[in-house]
DNA sequence: CTCGTGACTTTGT
DNA sequence: TACAAAGCCACGA
């Protein structure tokens, strides 16, 4: 459970990406927009990211990949550490990651039955 | 309320 | 397949 201090930090919509993103099963992957969908923010792509950005390491954040093609997904983290990290987190989660870091999407993409319920989340603001 | 920012997505060339 | 530009949403100042 993270501080209390940090909690109030991410206490808005990032707690329901939060809790998407740990609902993806292992050996599976998501793109941001997937996340940002289920979680109630369709579009809202770079609010996944900005939230997993802060998440730091409270949730699985390796299972979150950028969408680089209609079939594939690719790790788009700065830090070549951290992409390399991630690679290896998923490939000893049974996740195979091609050399450019690509993933299959058709293959180890996160099929949540949320898809079509197109529930928005209220704004708090 | 307005403006700038970002670990994104889609479309066009 | 790869690069460039526009569009998208929420947060913080």
């Amino acid at each position: 459970m993270p501080r209390p201090d940090e909690r109030k930090r991410v206490a808005s919509l990032y707690r329901g990406i939060y809790a998407t993103i740990r609902a993806i099963p292992k050996g599976q992957v998501a793109t941001y927009g997937q996340v940002a969908e289920v979680a109630g923010i369709p579009g809202g792509a770079r609010v996944a990211a900005a939230a997993l950005k802060v998440s730091d390491g409270q949730v699985p954040w390796h299972r979150v990949c950028g969408k680089a093609s209609r079939t594939h997904a690719r790790i788009a983290i700065l830090d070549p550490i951290g992409a390399a990290m991630q690679r290896a987190m998923l490939e000893s989660e049974g996740v195979v990651v091609s050399d450019g870091g690509r993933i299959e999407l058709a293959i180890y993409g996160w099929r949540s039955r949320a898809r079509s319920k197109k529930k928005r989340a209220p704004r708090r603001k």
